[in-house]
RNA sequence: CGAGGUGUAGCGCAGUUUGGUAGCGCGUUUGGUUCGGGACCAAAAGGUCGCAGGUUCAAAUCCUGUCACCUCGACCA
């Protein structure tokens, strides 16, 4: 009775089919991602949900290093006149950059750009760095965080500053600037599929979606639990949209001066969300094994009586030495059951208990994040078997991610059925190519076009908002 | 940016209608007993009530302004 009332003062989350947003919210606080600050929309990230964020970053910066991509780091303010140079890129972003008007007492003569993406800097470095054919390709990569004056934010899905990597490359021919394009477009897929256990819609966006100045846009679409869709990753290809007006030049071989072509791709800390609103439940965070902070927990039970703790500290000591990140949580003033609600909150892919019957037995008692089940493991080969169980894990996110995916997303081929299924997913359809149809379909159901698959089988021979002649397969939903 | 809501101790809230000098739970600190799904006892610390004006003998409470955050919409990684 004692214990049912404190129930109530436990903060529970809000269930997602009661509230989305606001079991998303509750998962961020409680699980200590993130914090607010005094600056408008502007997130602290603590210590937990940055450690998030560096798991990602090392990750990916591995499989950039391994494309034959260096790190730079390039100024943050970028001179209004370098912003300027390029129409369509200062059209689409005008609206959401901040200015720096002014240096300590003095007004500056020409106001500065707080970076809201760098094409324009990296450009205007590319002219000069790169004379001949011989500097081609620069792959380059930039860990930042950029500012952009967003109207309402959200933690990690939109913030006004956020943080990201930017690859700029510039390359001697299209075909170059193209595979560059379609290659990193795979690394996103394949680490987000492969360690973020999260399945995507991989394809191009349409004319209307693009990058502001680019020539083709590239994305990987994740489908959040509410059915939504969260573009995790984009690639982009500026053909010489950029390096014209930057005057970034080689002499090729012919001795001929030609434009260089240029890629530019990026992901954020809005990976984090995806993560959270692709796998969390009732009880809070879900981590992929490969990105959780602590990959296993290892919480004593009895751990005052005699050889719990020690055989803790060996268990944890295994476990290190064998490259797995572990948490021996020895707090003696929480109950068992305190910490294990706080780890499943935490999102922790594998809790080990270890008590006086484990020890008896040789064993540590487990429970798995994402299944719940329970069974034990021997102490004596404690890293082979977390180590496969969190194999299993990472395999079984996916699945079950994967299948949730694939039972909301449809083929529809009618503005009715669409309309159904954008509430509850997305759709697959045809498309003639127009713009008014794509205005339409926002018009009527605030869904939009997210990308064309690579595979364009045609499903049916009419586009599925004017009935004309179609030749486009196109995934719709709504957006975060 | 439009509509609605909320700002009181680290967190969650009561108190605001009807002005009278701030309270509850959790958490925190100290000591002790516990420990296999949110333990218990005892003692203690912690708040210029988002901010700025105004009304009043007196403001968390009334008035004006302002800021922040949340939810729902329109735009964006």
């Amino acid at each position: 009775m004692a214990k049912q009332a404190k129930q109530e003062f436990v903060q529970h989350i809000t269930p997602r089919e009661e509230n989305f947003s606001q079991w998303y919210t509750d998962v961020v606080k409680m699980a200590d991602l993130m914090d607010y600050t005094p600056v408008r929309g502007c997130m602290a990230m603590k210590p937990y949900g940055n450690r998030i964020w560096e798991l990602i970053r090392e990750g990916m910066d591995k499989r950039f290093a391994d494309t034959g991509h260096e790190n730079v780091s390039l100024p943050m303010l970028i001179p209004e006149s370098l912003l300027m140079k390029e129409a369509e890129h200062v059209e689409g972003f005008a609206p959401e950059v901040a200015w720096v008007t002014q240096g300590g007492n003095e007004v500056l003569p020409e106001r500065l750009a707080i970076r809201p993406t760098s094409e324009v800097l990296f450009c205007t470095m590319f002219s000069q760095w790169v004379q001949s054919w011989r500097d081609l390709p620069l792959k380059y990569n930039q860990w930042c965080s950029v500012m952009r004056w967003e109207k309402t934010t959200r933690p990690f899905l939109r913030t006004a500053e956020f943080w990201w990597q930017e690859g700029h490359t510039v390359h001697a021919t299209a075909e170059e600037a193209q595979e560059e394009t379609l290659l990193m477009l795979e690394v996103y897929r394949a680490f987000i599929e492969d360690v973020l256990c999260i399945p995507l819609f991989t394809g191009q966006k349409s004319d209307k979606e693009k990058f502001a100045g680019a020539r083709a846009t590239y994305s990987v679409e994740a489908m959040m639990q509410d059915g939504k869709a969260l573009q995790a990753g984009t690639t982009h290809n500026f053909g010489t949209n950029f390096t014209e007006p930057f005057e970034v030049r080689y002499q090729n071989k012919e001795g001929q001066l030609a434009y260089c072509h240029e890629t530019s791709w990026g992901t954020s800390t809005r990976l984090i969300g995806a993560i959270i609103m692709a796998h969390g439940d009732e009880r809070g965070l879900k981590l992929p094994p490969g990105v959780a902070p602590f990959q296993a927990v290892i919480l004593p039970i009895a751990a005052h009586k005699g050889g719990v703790m020690e055989t803790c500290e060996e268990a944890k000591t295994q476990l290190q030495a064998a490259g797995i990140r572990v948490k021996l949580d020895d707090r003696d003033h929480l109950s068992p059951g305190w910490k294990f609600n706080e780890w499943e909150l935490k999102g922790v892919p594998l809790r080990l208990e270890i008590g006086p019957r484990d020890i008896e037995k040789g064993v540590a008692t487990y429970m798995r994040r994402d299944t719940f089940e329970k069974g034990i493991l021997p102490l004596n080969s404690l890293a082979e078997g977390v180590r496969a169980l969190l194999e299993d894990i990472t395999r079984e996110m996916f699945s079950i991610a994967n299948q949730f995916r694939l039972s909301r997303t449809k083929d529809v081929f009618s503005m009715a059925e669409m309309g159904e299924q954008v509430n509850v997913g997305y759709a697959r359809s045809m498309w003639c190519g127009r713009r008014a149809c794509e205005d339409q379909v926002k018009e009527a159901f605030s869904a939009t076009s997210r990308n064309m698959p690579f595979d364009q089988t045609p499903i049916a021979p009419d586009c599925v908002v004017c009935g004309e002649a179609a030749d486009k397969v196109m995934y719709w939903a709504k957006a975060y």
